[in-house]
DNA sequence: CTTTCTCTAAAGTGCACTGTGGCCAGTGC
């Protein structure tokens, strides 16, 4: 046998990854600011790169990247063919790891973590945590009672959220899970349920339930799957791990009899199985995880049931769609026969708002076009970011003229997908518009979007926002409500005042696709649809992948109760052309 | 550390906000 020298290819990300560590470590020893600028722009620059980093580090071209020297080139060079970067390692050598989870406690920078480190020896969340309830930290100079309040309250918000994970984030963990029990030959039928099915925004832990007659097995593979860390429970019908990611899966083994009462049972929510399980007692039935049966001798016995759309059907109901079980009208409407009929995937004909390598996207513009017509797009629309968004390489008027003909340039060459050019326009402190009106009126449509200057009062934010939906150039709203899950709360917004005026504007309102966005939240659009405003769904794309994530924009419609009635996009390319009063070709 | 120029030296996204400490510094977008 002979040794193997190949070494697995670094993925992009983590080359960029470690990059912007490094600009994490030259801040806490206090370097040169630009020196840590030229990583920080250098881990950008190797993400948004599209082309081949290993073959163009083997011929010597690395320092040809934009944002690359010849410093650079040669620390990513050795990385790239030896898979280590000495100076990395040894940087990383003079810290200690828990250090950097105190940069996740909004609040802190490298010079307070330094401070925080020097004076107190902190080098960690946890120390952190014990000096600020001893009153440590409010004695500190350039720290006060009030920031030791903070600090404490972002302690407390980061624990809430650790055993919390993104739809999106945890997704590709299910799915690689279904798969694997799916292709056991000992199972019958495979579900993933809870709060994952349902569609949740944000979800705890993964339930999977399996109809099997060989539960051993069944069990014995789910543990040797690659995900997963460790077993903490293991017995005849069910199985608990936690997986690498930190994640709790567990898996329910049952007959195939028992299958639909157990998915039924562990797809949720509880709120929704109380009120069903209500209403099987109302027939004299008593309904489990197990199975439908007489509450007592002599009740009526209750039909045969093979699937979970048989349980619904027993107790006089219409199927009712995993993403609707929240016990929100759903089953009064379900017994009226009233229920939407839910947006798909499928329906989807075209998006808005998508960005490109002209501002802070990964790819360009044909690429992201390209992989717009891979996934059967009728029409396809780039909104770059507006000049304000600095930080994002926002496109002065010039750039953005220029990118206008570019698109044209490149929509009068294709003929299976039609482009269209927008722009996602910064809404300004006061709610004016980042370009003047005959900038605007170029374009095909205007997403207008806030980036800036979150905090301002409910009200002001409110008037903001409604004043650049008053501007008739302005088409639709981007992310309104300003939350990344997990990591930012909404700005303060009066959200039916924002509908009234979107209703009365005629202005659509975004659903924009992003795991970590998923707003305007699915809560809010019934109120939406009953007011007639009408819904756009967008990928938000930075990057030819990133507009897949329009699969997790349609799940928080359908949880929004939505159909495709209701979504702008699902219409033709010729109504989207009259509705935006564009020339015919 | 990179880019660009005034080509071996200088400049390098800019503003709002917050809290603290006395009219500034750090953070975050």
């Amino acid at each position: 046998m002979c040794e193997t020298t190949q070494m697995p290819e670094i993925p992009r990300d983590t080359i960029s990854e470690i990059l912007a560590h490094i600009a994490q470590m030259l801040e806490l020893k206090s370097e040169n600011p630009f020196k840590i600028r030229a990583y920080t722009n250098a881990a950008r620059a190797i993400e948004l790169y599209s082309g081949d980093l290993k073959s163009v580090a083997e011929a010597g071209k690395l320092d040809a990247i934009d944002g690359i020297g010849k410093a650079l080139a040669e620390k990513l060079s050795e990385l790239l063919t030896t898979g280590r970067m000495t100076y990395y390692e040894t940087l990383k050598d003079e810290f200690v790891p828990e250090i950097f989870q105190l940069f996740e406690i909004p609040g802190l920078g490298a010079k307070k973590i330094r401070v925080l480190h020097d004076t107190l020896g902190i080098n960690s969340v946890s120390r952190l945590e014990r000096a600020c309830k001893t009153g440590k930290i409010a004695e500190l100079e350039g720290f006060g009672e009030k920031t030791q309040k903070k600090l404490l309250e972002a302690i407390e918000h980061r624990r809430k959220n650790q055993d919390r994970y993104c739809l999106g984030t945890a997704a590709p963990w299910a799915e690689a899970l279904v798969e694997h029990l799916r292709d056991l030959p000992e199972t019958t039928r495979v579900q993933a349920c809870g709060s994952y099915r349902r569609r949740k925004e944000i979800v705890g832990d993964l339930d999977f339930v399996v109809s099997t007659r060989k539960p051993a097995a069944v069990a014995d593979a789910f543990v040797a799957h690659p995900l997963v860390e460790k077993v903490i429970a293991r017995g005849d019908t069910k199985t608990s791990v936690i997986l690498k990611p930190g994640i709790q899966a567990d898996l329910r083994l049952v007959s195939d009899a028992e299958f639909p009462f157990a998915v039924q049972y562990f797809t949720g929510s509880k709120e929704h199985n109380v009120a069903i399980r209500g209403r099987a007692r109302e027939k004299g039935w008593t309904l489990n995880e197990y199975r439908l049966a007489p509450e007592k001798e002599g009740a009526p016995t209750p039909p045969v049931i093979h699937d979970e759309a048989g349980i619904y059907r027993a107790l006089d109901l219409e199927y009712i769609e995993p993403e609707l079980r929240e016990n929100s009208g759903e089953i009064a409407a379900a017994e009226a026969g009233t229920l939407p009929r839910l947006i798909e995937w499928e329906n989807l004909r075209g998006v808005f708002h998508n960005h490109t390598t002209t501002s802070d996207g990964r790819h360009t513009l044909e690429e992201m076009v390209d992989a717009a017509r891979e996934l059967g797009f009728a029409y396809y629309g780039v909104a770059d970011h507006s000049k304000s968004s600095f930080q994002a390489n926002g496109l002065s008027a010039e750039r953005l003229m220029e990118q206008v003909k570019s698109i044209r340039e490149l929509d009068a060459k294709l003929d299976d997908i039609e482009l269209l050019a927008g722009v996602e326009c910064d809404i300004l402190k006061d709610g004016s518009l980042d370009y003047p009106d005959e900038i605007l009126a170029q374009l095909d449509y205007v997403v207008a979007s806030v980036h800036s200057v979150f905090s301002l009062s409910e009200a002001d934010m409110t008037a903001r926002i409604i004043k650049a939906m008053e501007n008739p150039h302005v088409t639709m709203l981007g992310h309104l409500t300003g939350r990344l899950l997990l990591i930012r709360e909404s700005y303060a917004l009066d959200i039916p005042a924002i509908l009234d005026a979107a209703a009365r504007t005629g202005t659509w309102i975004e659903l924009n696709a992003n795991p970590r966005r998923l707003e305007l939240d699915w809560r809010w659009w019934r109120a939406a649809k009953e007011r007639g405003v009408k819904c756009v769904i967008n990928p938000d794309a930075h990057s030819t992948e990133g507009l897949q994530d329009v699969w997790y924009g349609v799940c928080a419609a359908r949880k929004g109760w939505l159909t495709k009635q209701d979504v702008v996009n699902c219409l033709p390319w010729k109504e989207i052309q009259q509705l935006l009063k564009l020339p015919a070709c």
